[in-house]
RNA sequence: CGGAGCGUGGCGCAGUCUGGUAGCGCACUUGGCUGGGGGCCAAGGGGUCGCAGGUUCGAAUCCUGCCGCUCCGACCA
């Protein structure tokens, strides 16, 4: 991409509006535009890395077995009246109504849709397990929305449902979901810790929360040092096998936020020098709820025996677009954004220092030829703006990789890598900077 | 929903107390000089001062009502 044509409204000074980093840079970088409260469009380079993180969800909830689906965004709030929750939700519920008068509601979340959809098509114990997930907008119209994206009315959220004959079954699925999370999070370069948490208006009486450690955090975490270290990519992971051990080893250790702390088990469970206390923010939560909606809904099926069972379901969520800010919080300096590469916008941002000068446009022009052939992710700023403006800019958008051509180093025969994250540069000729970021 | 504050050009702000018809920096346009960390000179364009009503010869400024937004708290993906 062309930084020339591209629309990414970027902004020295910081609008007032906004207080913490990620929704400042976030403005700042030219991603998101307020719409109305707790309520932001999506601008192209916010929106490339909204893309990336969901498609990092996708394929991890895929590889554990669960398969997408899409369900509307506005609900009738007939089913919601049966489950009891049009009553109990309160007013985070936006409700509207349809032009014959019926009453409808915005979803804040699925668990009565997905519940009628499985009733009406499952009869047998024969077609569980099933879990169903989908990517959707949600509207919960929180009292105070604030923190940008990170704390929305608007947000986009994956959840997945999980269905399931008993117990045993549940809990295998909620295993599933545990160690996937692990695996989403970890991708996108986060170490998120799971937390015992309270069950909230969802319900349910085993969950956890996914909590990632940044100082901008919005609670309070208690945990046990080591599960800093802890590695999840490294071992391939078989869904079909018994993953209780995963999930122990990653429960056994005490973590756990403000509202669930005891500070007595703390001081117990963990040696002094392993307590971490900090802030978190949480970008998932997983809950089982039993039969809280498949019996008010009547979700039956029919167990080997012919007698007719509500199923077992569980909850996963996990705040997509919360989590564009979040990766902010955890990755960031005083000039901007730090992506992680696998959520970056663009890989490579290749800088132009003089586009007056010829030699140096055409073997920049060449350079973003080669890296787009090679399939490299790049963004080219051929604007004519001073050098300065320019490093600046690119610093602030975050982008790992910074090639940066200039006359003075093409008659040297040099061009510059930097990397973003640490802002190492290194001085080496056009061809084997190319080789680096094609190899 | 309690408490606090803010709405003046795209962004950041001054002007409001003490009423006299709007200003600064950045950004933008044009020309020139420039060119390795947000440059310099010159000339320009852009604002119903959140909205409505009132007071007054005259309102960004005073009064009343409304709307929007932000921060702290309680509450949550």
């Amino acid at each position: 991409m062309r930084l020339s044509g591209y629309f990414m409204p970027t902004m020295k000074e910081t609008p007032a509006e906004a207080e913490i980093v990620s929704h400042r840079l976030m403005l700042r970088a030219g991603m998101i535009r307020q719409a109305s409260a707790g309520i932001y469009s999506w601008l192209p380079l916010g929106f490339r890395v909204l893309k990336k993180i969901e498609q990092i969800v996708r394929e991890e909830q895929d590889r554990a077995g669960a398969q997408e689906v899409l369900m509307p965004t506005i609900q009738s709030a007939d089913l919601w009246k049966e489950s009891g929750r049009y009553d109990a939700y309160g007013p985070e519920m936006l409700r509207i109504q349809d032009r014959h008068g019926r009453d409808m509601l915005y979803g804040p979340t699925n668990e009565e849709l997905i519940t009628e959809i499985f009733r009406s098509a499952v009869r047998s114990y024969r077609d569980l397990p099933r879990m169903l997930y989908h990517i959707q907008w949600k509207f919960r119209d929180e009292v105070r929305p604030r923190f940008g994206v990170m704390r929305g009315r608007e947000f986009l959220m994956k959840d997945n449902y999980s269905f399931d004959l008993d117990y045993a079954g549940a809990k295998r699925s909620y295993n599933k979901m545990f160690v996937a999370y692990l695996r989403t999070f970890a991708r996108m370069g986060l170490q998120a810790i799971p937390m015992e948490a309270e069950t909230g208006p969802i319900g349910g009486d085993l969950s956890h929360e996914f909590i990632i450690l940044a100082d901008t955090g919005e609670s309070e975490v208690f945990c046990h040092r080591d599960f800093v270290e802890f590695d999840v990519l490294g071992a391939g992971i078989d869904y079909q096998s018994d993953l209780e051990p995963v999930v122990e080893a990653w429960t056994k250790l005490y973590a756990r936020t403000d509202d669930k702390h005891d500070p007595a088990a703390f001081e117990n469970q963990v040696p002094e020098d392993k307590r971490v206390h900090r802030r978190g923010i949480e970008v998932g939560h997983i809950f089982y709820f039993g039969t809280k909606y498949s019996d008010p809904l009547k979700a039956l099926v029919a167990t080997p025996e012919g007698e007719a069972v509500a199923v077992h379901m569980g909850s996963y969520g996990i705040g997509v677009s919360r989590l564009v800010g979040a990766v902010i919080e955890a990755s960031h300096d005083e000039a901007g954004i730090v992506w992680p590469e696998p959520v970056a916008p663009f890989r490579v941002g290749l800088i132009n220092l003089k586009t007056a000068d010829a030699a140096c446009t055409k073997a920049c022009e060449e350079t973003y030829a080669k890296l787009r052939d090679a399939g490299v992710e790049v963004l080219y700023d051929d604007r004519d703006e001073r050098p300065g403006a320019k490093f600046n800019d690119m610093d602030l958008i975050g982008l790992p990789w910074q090639l940066v051509i200039g006359p003075r180093g093409l008659a040297k025969g040099v061009v510059e890598l930097k990397r973003r994250r640490d802002a190492e540069r290194e001085e080496l000729s056009l061809d084997s900077a190319l080789a680096r970021l094609t190899g």
